[in-house]
DNA sequence: TCAATAAATGACACCGGTTTCCTAATGGGG
DNA sequence: CCCCATTAGGAAACCGGTGTCATTTATTGA
């Protein structure tokens, strides 16, 4: 009795004055390590275990007691070890993002995405550019993700529409969500944007301004927001009465200088366009430098509309009209759908998710002349 | 004595045996968790002391244990959980990117750069954009360092410039390199980039093109770069005789907004410049754009050059001279010089890291009319 | 008053590597 | 033939957390 007295009595006053003491040990307590929950879990007079639990928010903790914790981990600045949370979750609290993307500003704002879901849900992201050419392309991705042991792995097209890569990463029992145009896996693995409205969206605001005689500048057909683009642009006219002639479309290679060339066979072709829809808007900063170079004013001769509203869209003068792709969101979408699917660690998540694309209009589209 | 013999001759038949033995096992064995240590050293019939030996290069493992060591790693295909190492080691083998530049194409060359230094030691790359007027700026720069145990940061400007950051991460004990236009700090912690010698050579070109009236466009004050852009150009003017005139000198923000409101002051002045320098290429993309709508022709009234040949440059037309600042260079550099001192251990690495901007002509530069 | 139950906490094994320390076998010199 | 240095390899503790299960204490119902 005097014993249960005692255990019952001690972890009280035990508790109680672990306040005080700390309080005052704090200022004199100086490690020369990082603290470990062991520190924490010695200071508090608990079991490391308690420790954790306060940790992990779990519900079983006395309130009292974890309050004491978390000033104790407040006092002595505790970070829990990644490392040893990893090992015993067996996770790494990590997501890759894997591109092959030229542009720049697209990986920059999918990263600025992804990383606002990370960051909420206490992830972190490692980056892998990398070159679908290249022989060692996939043994560089599947070494990327063994490496760290990532949880998961966003990839972005046109990598994204790599089946071997898919494979790989299936093979490896690696999470992946994708991003793409069109929908190329199950929901759970697919971030999709939807080209075809903006494009369409294009088509009618051509149609709209008086535009007859439309050159089309396509992506590379490998692809697939290139066939997106293509189709929904073509079907769009069609539907507003106008038939894209073969001879007015060009398939460029998403790049400055494809646009160059391309517009070049567009623009000394009879009839002339009044106006070119580009693919996205380094080819269409290509037929800009064309036109310019055969004494061609835009807008007034000529009407140019670009896709993706990269920054270039409002550097170029006159400003480019183009179709927003809403790349952040597209990234914090993707982050998001992988997160769940770790979190509840199944293989949930069917619901499709996807982003739209929505025409920007600027000053390069104008009414045709005459 | 026959124990003896058995227990020397045993390991000698158990590992001749195990090559067989794996061999045939390889076929059937089938896990249905990624395999550990502790399956390689069974199946070698070792313990798992010896292959981390393997693993770790140690000298001290026979050639022939070593070579059935590996080929097991290889049939069964093990990687080492770099949760245990970095439990054991105390080493995340993680280095982390922080940014505010909003000079995406500048972001993702360094990536890149950094990267090709990782790949060859075994690092991978964790990216922390940030915002410098966010309250919680610091502090999250803080939780980027813990939250992953990173080995080593590298900062690039602005970011890399504010003083309270690497504070933080000093106190944090995290190791630091820093991209910069001046030495900010002591040699082991800081890659340079010189920009003197580019905008050096930028005032050669336009005095020897026989430009006299010239108008320059600084950076913001806070950039060191725009300091050092500023001084040496106008300090390299003044050795050819030319002095620079306090009102043709426009402070912008490097942003393209603010190119074109100090082209506008400056294109609207008697006498106007017939040539512009301005301090990156995001504000000579606004000199453009202003020039245009005041209807003066680039390059015949007009010559422009900007800085840091970002994709931009060769958009714009006529194409804009520059100078070319290798941020895939400076990642690398800045990488490896981190990744030394983690290896080493050490604070050493005192010889001071940079590289030199050069200057590209292109067709914005030409003599003055007349 | 006495189980039965729930809440709060602890003991201990474990995640997958590494380090420390120790043993056994081998080879060479006296 | 013995001793010792050297090489090869193993046992056990450890890194810093988490899981499982047991234990203690307080609460409830009969």
């Amino acid at each position: 009795m005097t014993q249960d007295a005692q255990r019952r009595g001690r972890p009280r006053r035990g508790r109680a004055a672990a306040i005080q003491t700390v309080a005052m040990e704090a200022v004199t307590w100086t490690l020369d390590r990082p603290p470990t929950i062991n520190d924490v879990a010695r200071l508090a007079h608990v079991s490391k275990k308690t420790v954790s639990r306060v940790i992990n928010q779990s519900p079983f903790v006395n309130e009292e007691t974890r309050a004491i914790i978390n000033g104790i981990i407040e006092q002595i600045g505790y970070v829990p070890s990644p490392q040893a949370r990893g090992l015993a979750f067996q996770r790494s609290f990590l997501l890759g993002l894997v591109y092959d993307n030229p542009n720049a500003q697209f990986i920059v704002n999918i990263q600025e995405g992804v990383l606002a879901a990370c960051r909420l849900a206490g992830f972190e992201l490692v980056v892998h550019p990398c070159d679908q050419k290249s022989p060692h392309f996939l043994n560089d991705a599947k070494q990327f993700v063994q490496r760290q042991n990532l949880d998961g792995v966003i990839v972005v097209p046109p990598a994204s529409e790599n089946p071997q890569l898919v494979e790989v990463l299936r093979d490896l029992g690696c999470r992946y969500v994708r991003l793409s145009a069109v929908s190329l896996d199950e929901a759970a693995n697919m971030v999709v944007y939807n080209d075809r409205q903006g494009a369409a969206e294009v088509a009618e605001h051509l149609a709209g301004l008086g535009h007859r005689d439309i050159g089309f500048i396509a992506g590379p057909s490998r692809h697939r927001s290139a066939h997106e683009r293509r189709e929904s642009f073509v079907g769009a006219l069609k539907s507003h009465g106008i038939t894209l002639r073969p001879e007015m479309v060009e398939e460029g290679a998403y790049t400055f200088e494809s646009g160059e060339v391309c517009a070049t066979r567009l623009l000394t072709r009879e009839p002339r366009p009044t106006a070119i829809f580009a693919s996205n808007d380094e080819m269409a900063a290509g037929v800009y430098k064309t036109a310019q170079r055969l004494g061609i004013s835009i807008p007034r001769d000529l009407t140019i509309v670009g896709f993706d509203d990269s920054p270039i869209a409002t550097r170029l003068w006159p400003s480019l009209t183009t179709v927003r792709l809403p790349a952040k969101d597209l990234g914090r979408l993707a982050a998001e759908k992988l997160i769940v699917r770790i979190s509840s660690d199944e293989e949930e998540g069917h619901t499709a998710t996807g982003v739209v694309s929505r025409m920007v209009v600027r000053e390069s589209s104008v009414p045709p002349r005459g």
